[in-house]
DNA sequence: CTAGTTTTAGTTGTTTATACCATAATTACC
DNA sequence: GGTAATTATGGTATAAACAACTAAAACTAG
């Protein structure tokens, strides 16, 4: 094709047809059930075809004026109720037939996913129940087939979760403002599994790194020697951010 | 907003008015030109409106039937003729302002952009002039203003391409079939700086991670000692995939 | 008071990164 | 033909880092 041609294709006389596109965003929403060592994922039921009555990472069409993050920001406000979270844009889906709704022959219309990905804190988050469709923590084991590629967009979520906590302090944008080490070993463990330094060497590596300041302050809870409370320190952490926290 | 309203907004008669999207792609297309020491990025001029006169990454509409990646595939061979590439999804650039041509005010039309990242070999890239637009090879650290947000899209191309050499052999996808342990020291130094190990350090790590496989051949081009010629052996990398190639 | 639990603080052996050096094998030049 | 320059190769030594393991400290439960 001439170069001429290609210049003109975004003129309404174009002689190349190019697709028209319907925009949403879906989010693979995780979050650290601590208490029961559990890695779970939101997911909604679609009440409506297509894929009416199969589970579905949540999502939304954008709107007018609203930038993408900002679709994934109200979808996510949309289902649960959680103040501290982290996301970020993941991976763009948009293959010519990963929607039915897209017919091979009528190319009349093109569903393009702009996936996200979030951590949300599991104590705080509260699922919004609106009565119409329903809403669950699935553990990411048991997660059944989803509607459309999600489960593709899943497990590029999944990878991506594991990367960010090896490299990036996201673990303490769910954390509470103060945590023990163990807390924060717990949380590592619950989603990387435990190939990686035992307890004592995770410590001793991250209290090296020096982003982690001491309170002073101590916890009681349970049997067993207090803990020392921690608080991260983000401005300590600008020299170790292209440092592995852990070794998987 | 309640979710019936919610669910309904994909329907004609939605109250909720969604964005129209016209989806594009743009390429940040690196190359290295391991003779001059110069890491290159490929822009083309545009002739038209809006960002007349500027340079900016090239890109394309995708069209009806055409993946996200066959698109970015067909604007590379529209402006260059080169068989030996890397190329992969980067981000996507979606704002409601980022295109002049949508109006604050009436929002008829949201240009998408699904950028992609490529590298290609330089002694095999062969630009494609098409007399009406210009087009080049820049250093990077050359690059003008470009039109749209392409400098902020470069940006980010710029960390992928860092990362990418640090973690993954594209490196082999635009070195020759056989090459020596200079050649690849050659382009890791332009793309990376001499901020990581001196050549001897960086050939004693390649070759013991184990996937370079000597060919039992040598060079004897100009001054100096033969080098040895070596081949990649993507079956023997497996096992090296989550090692760093070179720590920066 | 004792047993159990969890945190904390090490020690040690092995591997690994880094800096540096010596030698080998070729070309360039006088 | 000999010598210098050049590039590739194969080391060594030192310091740091990872991994596995041990032991003590500080609490609770009974």
């Amino acid at each position: 094709m001439s170069a001429k041609l290609h210049r003109t294709a975004n003129h309404s006389l174009s002689p190349v047809p190019l697709a028209d596109f319907k925009v949403g965003v879906d989010n693979v929403i995780f979050s650290v059930d601590t208490q029961q060592n559990r890695l779970l994922v939101l997911v909604v039921m679609r009440p409506d075809p297509p894929f009416a009555g199969y589970w579905s990472l949540p999502g939304t069409l954008v709107r007018q004026g609203e930038s993408l993050e900002d679709a994934a920001y109200r979808v996510l406000a949309e289902k649960i109720r959680v103040n501290t979270l982290y996301l970020e844009q993941l991976y763009t889906f948009g293959g010519p037939d990963r929607d039915p709704r897209e017919s091979p022959t009528a190319f009349d219309v093109r569903y393009l996913s702009v996936s996200h990905f979030a951590l949300v804190r599991f104590e705080d988050a509260e699922l919004i129940a609106d009565g119409v469709s329903g809403i669950a923590w699935y553990p990411l084991a048991q997660v059944p087939q989803l509607a459309f590629d999600h489960n593709e967009i899943l497990a590029y979520g999944y990878r991506r979760l594991r990367n960010k906590l090896e490299y990036s302090p996201i673990a303490f944008d769910v954390l509470p403002e103060v945590f023990t080490l163990g807390d924060l070993y717990q949380l590592y463990v619950t989603v990387l599994g435990d190939g990686f330094s035992d307890y004592s060497n995770f410590r001793a590596r991250l209290l090296k790194l020096g982003f982690l300041q001491d309170t002073g302050r101590k916890t009681s809870r349970g049997a067993g020697r207090p803990a020392s409370l921690y608080r991260f320190d983000a401005a300590a952490f600008e020299p170790c951010k292209d440092k592995p926290m852990v070794f998987i």
